[in-house]
DNA sequence: AGTTTAGTTCAGTTTTTCTAATGTTTACGT
DNA sequence: ACGTAAACATTAGAAAAACTGAACTAAACT
């Protein structure tokens, strides 16, 4: 298994800087700009990429240049490649600077507020010297954090990706919840809901759920906060399906329709799995872990 | 979420090649070698690297170079991007030939012999075209391969290695085999033990499942042949736990000791998880999937 | 002591990547 | 329709990076 690697062709790492910048700003001279070289700087690189791998990345559409679709498979690619190369500088940085450094830290609002708000003050009253950042949101923006390295770790829902990992924390259970005045019925007759956007995991967790009882799941109003859809649950829009937490609490306190759980979904610390560990977050993982164990 | 990172430290690819390269020779001189640049560039290029993560990586033994205990977490961790980047050329390698391409499959003995050869047989007529390679080996040499690029696609014993991921193929059975002559008796009484080498995955679920029947796990003889430790417990040299297919096979036929399983392994296909997969290494995982489920 | 070995340092060259300026094509406004 | 702005390419030259060959240092052998 001895390697003596063919020598890759020098596919730069500035180069899918580039790529990346490009991805995300509306145009080129703008993507040169955020990265602080020259407009042409950044056209003779991304020339120079599809020279080395080969393949047309962009097309033209008039006078600006389109990606195809093989630009966007290398693009998520160099993401992940530069989220590696990013832990890899950050973990020499921390050697260095003996082991303080910055955590970024995502986390979805029930676990910010309801399961570990208490647990984070610690954490940060503890390490004064750590630059720590919260982010909330919902899972879904979380992970995609965790895979271009915006972020070092997230507490969010349990998510079916490879890419990585995950330990669990803690089950919430979720309950049905109706407008006020609405009695026992029949799964079927359940509905129309409220419930978070498209693309968030535990809106596909309610609707595999409420399929497998034979429920109608038909979506009239979204929103990503909890405290939205309890409102709109209150003034008759339609029904919905929360954590207790989220749902039983004031100033729009609701009483759920049945008191057995629809589903249970799992709260996890996600992070890139990186050999080059933070050690600031082994240890926020180790102090989720043991808060959410005594919780339950 | 917006990225706009700090800009990297220029890290280059080619620097992380150095330093793996210096990793797997025993000499600076020789890795230059290998990589077919002068030693006077990998000695520049290692110290630059060094300035740039801002952190020692070697220090002197007499005249040569060792590598600190950093160094081998950050040679690790290049591996691991250098793997990615290759998968990056390969994959647009394959793009620009019109999906052919190079295919470099591992295997466990059991697997390439007694499960999938026939498999095997099939697929590389089906695809004349692609260079396939095929490696058999054991298990954790297969998943170091994973790791360092130089193999595409690996089925092995169910490794517990998140960097990894891994669709299960089937379960085998492995049974208990005594010396010629011996009777049942309890397992306390079982052994010593011919078996696979330490570092085996097998061997580890071996000493598992022995210890929690309390037998002793005394072991007089390895290798990573099922044939040889066939002859050894023919031999009297004592026991050993296989598969059955690979126990009770001519020209070393055995017969367990108890017809009940001591443990299941499970098989399965391992690759790195990138989100360019190489087409022939679905399809391959396909029909891997496929000939399972009709064996069983 | 003399030679070989392992790696560094230095000077000069080649390669790569950058900036600044200019060129080309398309879109937009009047 | 014509001038102008926008979006990116191209070119030339400067600057930075990486490389080579040769000289250099120090340890290890003989």
């Amino acid at each position: 298994m001895r390697s003596s690697r063919p020598r890759l062709p020098d596919i730069s790492v500035t180069q899918l800087e580039y790529l990346v910048a490009v991805d995300q700003a509306t145009t080129w001279a703008d993507a040169a700009k955020s990265l602080g070289v020259s407009q042409s700087a950044l056209s003779q690189g991304l020339a120079q990429l599809q020279r080395r791998l080969g393949i047309q990345l962009f097309s033209w559409e008039g006078r600006r240049r389109v990606p195809l679709e093989a630009a966007q498979h290398v693009t998520d690619h160099a993401r992940w490649i530069l989220a590696q190369t990013g832990d890899l500088t950050a973990w020499a940085e921390r050697i260095r600077a003996g082991s303080a450094g910055k955590l970024r830290v995502g986390m979805i609002d029930a676990a910010a507020v309801d399961h570990f708000g208490e647990t984070l003050r610690e954490f940060r009253e503890n390490r004064p010297e750590l630059d720590l950042h919260v982010i909330v949101g919902p899972s879904s923006q979380l992970l995609h954090g965790l895979s271009t390295g915006d972020l070092d770790l997230a507490v969010c829902v349990q998510p079916d990706d490879p890419e990585v990992t995950n330990v669990p924390l803690l089950d919430e259970e979720l309950l049905v919840y109706g407008p006020p005045g609405v009695r026992q019925s029949e799964p079927t007759r359940w509905g129309p809901w409220v419930t978070f956007p498209q693309g968030s995991l535990t809106r596909d967790l309610i609707g595999k759920a409420l399929r497998s009882l034979r429920a109608p799941f038909e979506v009239v109003a979204e929103s990503n906060q909890p405290e939205v859809l309890s409102e709109m649950v209150l003034i008759g829009m339609g029904w919905t399906v929360l954590p207790r937490i989220q749902a039983e609490r004031p100033p729009a306190s609701l009483t759920p329709i049945r008191q057995t759980p629809l589903l249970k979904r799992t709260l996890v610390v996600a992070t890139r799995h990186t050999g080059l560990a933070n050690p600031a977050a082994i240890e926020l993982t180790e102090q989720l872990q043991r808060h959410a164990t005594s919780m339950s």
